[in-house]
DNA sequence: ATAAATATAAACTGATTTGTTCATTTTGAG
DNA sequence: CTCAAAATGAACAAATCAGTTTATATTTAT
C-alpha cells in the first residue's frame, strides 16, 4: 500500500504553507522545503489550489481532534464537566501559543489570501468554523447555559481573538484573558445560579 | 501645491489591497484597478513594500480616527461616560461589519502575509495594536475598572474575535455577541460594583 | 505664455510564477 | 530477481512578477 507519501507531502506542505504563507509560497521553493520533486507534488495534486485545500482539510481534522482532546483532558480532571472543558479550551490555546511553531491560525490566513467566499480554499475556512461551531454548543448545552447558541458564538469570538492578540501582540497572556473573560460569561449564563444584576 | 495625487494613490490602493490581498495584487493589476501609470506609483514610492507601509500607516490613522470618533459620539449621547464608550465600540465595529466593503482587518492580513515579525510591514501592524491599546487602556482606568490592563486586553481580544467572526462566519451577530460578553467584563470588574461570587 | 514638474502609455528587463515533459532512477511486491 | 509503479531532476513553456526606461503629454506656478 501506499498511504505515506501523500500524507507527508501535506502534512510537510501543511508547515510550510503555515509558516511562509500562501501565496508567499512558491512550488518550486515547496519542493525543496519539503524534500520532495515538483513532479511528484503534480502527481498527487492537480494545481497549487488542490494541495492547498488538501492542506487546510488536514488542518482541519488535525486541529479539531488536538483541541476537543485537549480540552477533554484537561477538563476532565479532577471530575470537571462540560463546563470546565469549555474552559479547557483556553488552556489548550495556550499550550499552542508557546509552542515554536505557533503562526496564528491557518484558515484565518486562508480566508485573507482568497477573500473570493466562492473560492474553494475560502470555503474550506467556513466549513472549519461550521465544525467547531458544532461541538462547542454541544458542550455548551451540555452545562446548561441559557442562550446556548450566544454563548457558543462569544466563546469562539473569544477563541479567534485570543488566537490573533497571541500572533500580533507582544504579550503572552491572550489565552489567560480570553479565558477570565470565557469565566465570566458562563457564571452570567448558568442556569444553576441566579442571575446577577 | 500637491498633496492630492498621492494621497490618491494610497488611499485607492488601500482599497484594493483590503480587497484582494497584498500578494494577490500585482502592480499592473494595481495600477490599472486604481486608474494611475505605474510609472506614477513608483515615482511615489521606491517599491511595493514602501507602498504597503504606506497604505497600513492610513490606514492605522483611518481606523482609529473612525473608531475612536464614533466610540466617543456612540457612547456619550444620553450623558454616557467612558463605559458607554468601550461598549461602544462593538456598536461601531457593527455598523463596519454592516458595510458593503468590510473584508476582514487589513493588519491582521498583513500579518499573515508577511509573517516575519521583523519585516516592515509586520511591524506597522504591531505599531497599530499598540496605538489602540493605548486609547482602550485609558478609557478603561476612567471608567474605574479593577485590573484595567487586563480589561484593556479582554476588550481587543473581543474587537479581534469579533472581526474575525464577522469575517468567516455567516452570522450577522458577531459584534453584538462581543458587545454582551464585553458587558459581562465591564460589570464584573466595576469597582462602584460589589464583587460578585 | 513659458518653463519646470509631474503625468502618461508602452515597451522592456530579468526573475519568478504555476504547471508540463521526459528520460532516468528508485522502490516495493510477487 | 523481476517488473511495474512511483519518484526524481532538469529542462521547458507561458504567464506574471516587481521594477525601469523612454519618449510624450499634461499640469502647475510664475
Amino acid at each position: 500500500m501506499r498511504p505515506s507519501k501523500r500524507e507527508e507531502l501535506v502534512e510537510k506542505s501543511l508547515f510550510v504553507f503555515d509558516k511562509l504563507g500562501f501565496h508567499a509560497t512558491g512550488m518550486d521553493l515547496l519542493s525543496s522545503k519539503i524534500g520532495m520533486s515538483k513532479t511528484s507534488i503534480y502527481n498527487h495534486f492537480r494545481t497549487k489550489e488542490d494541495l492547498i485545500v488538501g492542506v487546510l482539510r488536514l488542518q482541519d481534522e488535525q486541529f479539531r481532534n488536538w483541541l476537543f482532546r485537549r480540552m477533554y483532558d484537561l477538563g476532565t480532571a479532577n471530575k470537571g464537566g462540560p463546563r470546565e472543558q469549555l474552559l479547557a479550551m483556553f488552556d489548550a490555546l495556550d499550550e499552542w501559543f508557546e509552542h515554536e511553531n505557533f503562526n496564528g491560525c491557518l484558515f484565518l490566513k486562508a480566508s485573507g489570501e482568497y477573500p473570493d467566499p466562492i473560492h474553494p480554499i475560502h470555503q474550506q475556512t467556513i466549513e472549519h468554523a461550521e465544525m467547531l461551531e458544532i461541538h462547542i454548543l454541544a458542550l455548551v448545552k451540555k452545562a446548561n447555559m441559557r442562550l446556548p447558541e450566544m454563548v457558543m458564538r462569544q466563546l469562539l469570538v473569544l477563541k479567534d481573538g485570543a488566537i490573533s492578540s497571541a500572533l500580533v501582540g507582544h504579550t503572552k497572556s491572550a489565552a489567560k484573558d480570553a479565558k477570565y473573560a470565557a469565566q465570566c460569561l458562563l457564571d452570567a449564563h448558568d442556569t444553576s445560579k441566579r442571575k446577577p444584576v
